[in-house]
DNA sequence: CGACTTTGACCCGCGC
DNA sequence: GCGCGGGTCAAAGTCG
């Protein structure tokens, strides 16, 4: 039996923090709890009755609850489906628009000039539905908006192994390798393999001062939820990378090979009172940062409140 | 046989 | 314009 999944905390770390939809179903709101808690002694029929209307309360909390579940997750689809569009859009390297674009092979990676050139309406085509009322923003300033969020993690690793192979949870696909002016070690390029669409690049290399050092550099947001959200592992790091966004830089001890021991002293810490508080307010302020998910929360309990407003004045 | 890795060639931006 | 360096492509090789 796998300690990890099996020593539990009792705080429910596995809130998916980061990129990818939410499984609503999966995280029950308090009304469940409250419904396995409720305690009553039906020996009166007053008690009785108090305990029917108890139950029948909860009951249409319940309900109630499984509507918001159903709408959250709609919303979660329907901001995941908005986001791979826009990835989409971003996302100038697709093969699809290469080919469509060109077909010639010499001519690869002209794509920007294209955009550029779409965006200034210059290539004979109208330009982007977007831009239409205003003066079409430079190919620069749009860039920069839309700048691919890079999160940079460095990493302890045994310096006797020298693959550079990180093992993350997603799944990555080679497809370079390069060595660099100032670090002798060579630096591999990654994408993410697991869905086609997916924008998310990596760059992994060894430290130049300390071999033992990997340096890994995110690019971009994945457009998927995590493959392997099921391993409590794997969420553990996703708790880690989450809260190396917006610049900072996370420290992984990596040294064994496998990763489990490292895994478990990382649950034992999440166990410890003080992380478990920072953590919790860490993922709590990440959520609330995200205006896409204030908006949909706030969405999904403005309409609830209106339906129960209606169903009271009904009565 | 499909997915993945390797690796040389190519493209492109930037500084001179 | 030229050279350099980082990033990417894609054919060939490898692996399960």
């Amino acid at each position: 039996m796998d300690p990890i999944r099996s020593k539990r905390s009792s705080l429910s770390l596995e809130l998916c923090v980061g990129p990818g939809p939410v499984d609503v179903m999966s995280h029950p709101l308090p009304y469940e709890w409250e419904l396995h808690s409720s305690r009553y002694s039906p020996n009166s029929t007053i008690d009785r009755q108090q305990a029917n209307k108890l139950e029948a309360k909860l009951t249409k909390m319940n309900e109630e609850n499984k509507m918001l579940n159903e709408q959250l997750k709609l919303y979660s689809e329907k901001y995941m489906a908005l986001k791979g569009k826009m990835n989409e859009r971003t996302n100038c390297s697709s093969p699809s628009e290469d080919q469509q674009n060109d077909a010639s092979p010499s001519k690869k990676r002209k794509t920007e000039k294209d955009l550029t050139m779409k965006f200034n309406g210059t290539s004979g085509d109208k330009p982007d539905e977007v831009f239409q009322n205003d003066s079409p923003p430079s190919f620069k300033s749009y860039h920069e908006e839309i700048k691919p969020k890079v999160t940079k993690i460095v990493m302890q690793t045994d310096p006797a192994d020298l693959s550079l192979v990180v093992k993350d949870g997603y799944q990555w696909r080679k497809y370079g390798q390069k060595v660099t002016r100032d670090n002798p070690s060579p630096r591999a390029y990654f994408r993410c393999s697991f869905a086609p669409s997916c924008p998310v690049k990596k760059k992994v290399q060894r430290s130049a001062e300390d071999k033992s050092v990997i340096v890994v550099t995110y690019e971009g947001e994945h457009n998927h939820g995590h493959p392997s959200a099921c391993l409590s592992e794997n969420r553990v790091l996703s708790c880690y990378t989450a809260n190396s966004t917006s610049g900072s830089t996370i420290t992984l001890d990596l040294t064994q090979h496998d990763l489990k021991p490292n895994m478990e002293r990382a649950c034992h810490e999440i166990k410890n009172q003080e992380f478990q508080t920072v953590l919790v307010k860490q993922m709590a302020s990440s959520l609330t940062k995200d205006p896409d998910f204030t908006a949909a929360l706030a969405n999904a309990i403005s309409g609830k409140i209106f339906e129960n407003f209606s169903d009271v004045s009904l009565e």
